[in-house]
DNA sequence: CCCACGATGTAGATAATGTCTACATTAACG
DNA sequence: CGTTAATGTAGACATTATCTACATCGTGGG
């Protein structure tokens, strides 16, 4: 059996993970610092060394969510080539196949009440993924998408749609749907809707 | 000076109405029981009459939101008349009012931790809400707009733009933008996007 | 008219939590 | 190899959710 250290080796890691859990299984009411302390086998104090309270915790959980977020989507973009429209058709799918891949990131990333004290770190997190949102959807629009629509409102439409869809479907509002149609299948046709990909 | 009655008249409402204002205000970790009981002059237990826990005041006020928005959205519709695509944007329209109107309501509607524990009244308010978007979605659609997308995936389009987006303008990810346009310019601009009028 | 009874509010107890503080152990590093 | 900062522990305290026994009210049947 694995010897009990005195350190846990990566506590903070453990810590943002398990809550991760916590709150997907069961909510951000059933996340105690005592009980995570609890499960990772420390003393009940230990979880203040890395966060000062719970909102910080619960603050770096969303930052992790962003990043990862972030990540995803432009991965999404960066296999799908150069064409601007065809991009951002694959960042709306990226996201949400993100979203719907890694549920208790994604409640956490759009949790009200962790966005409500969010620090330096988040706020950057947050920043970053909207500018990079931004970028594509001004490229497209350059590309013919909507000339005449404020850009403004175009990066506000080209946001919701995969935001709400997402939650729409983690909430079980739409959880039949996804039974019946593939997953893949839904994402795409949902997304067509939004960003018409070019006939080839 | 108003007498203290020993009842208070209409407690249960009085809790979900300040339970609104607080979640709104603080977030749903500064909801506590005793606390509302101290904002109404009542002892600790007396919320216990009402609502066996947290939850059931938690469930009981996303009813609320739910019956209220679902009202809003129909009344919008009922306000322009018959043509079933000019319909379908004024729902947009007006479910993003009200939003934007009843924020502490709309992130109860919205609130992850809520939703998990919906009863039977909740959950039929949910279904009631969603019957009337997915008709006018298919009336919509009969009327000749998007002929050929499946029926689901065209509702889920519906729902996902003005929840997605009532939600980013409330997180104040695109509060500069509300700052800018005016609110009722934006969110016509948006629901155009979506559900185009037809020219006159 | 009145009064018994259900609805509503009160007060105390208990277990659990967040967070603070003083102390213990360890790892890292000169 | 020893010092020091990082990390973990244990106990204390105020606050909370929730239960239970009791108090007060108002209302409808007699």
């Amino acid at each position: 059996m694995t010897k009990k250290h005195y350190h846990h080796g990566d506590l903070r890691r453990a810590l943002i993970a398990r809550a991760a859990q916590i709150i997907n299984a069961e909510g951000i009411e059933a996340l105690t610092l005592r009980g995570l302390a609890r499960d990772l086998g420390v003393s009940h104090g230990a979880p203040n060394r890395h966060f000062k309270n719970k909102q910080e915790l619960l603050t770096a959980l969303a930052t992790e969510a962003y990043q990862q977020a972030n990540e995803a989507t432009m991965a999404a973009a960066e296999k799908v080539g150069e064409d601007p429209i065809v991009r951002l058709n694959a960042m709306g799918r990226g996201y949400m196949h993100w979203a719907l891949d890694n549920r208790a990131l994604f409640n956490a990333l759009n949790h009200p009440d962790i966005k409500r004290s969010a620090d330096t770190e988040l706020l950057e997190a947050m920043r970053s993924f909207q500018l990079n949102v931004r970028s594509a959807s001004i490229a497209a629009q350059a590309a013919g998408r909507y000339p005449d629509a404020d850009e403004k409102i175009l990066a506000l439409y080209n946001n919701s749609v995969p935001f709400g869809a997402a939650q729409l479907i983690d909430h079980d509002v739409f959880a039949a749907e996804v039974d019946h149609l593939s997953r893949e299948r839904l994402i795409s046709e949902l997304m067509e809707l939004v960003v018409p990909l070019p006939k080839v």
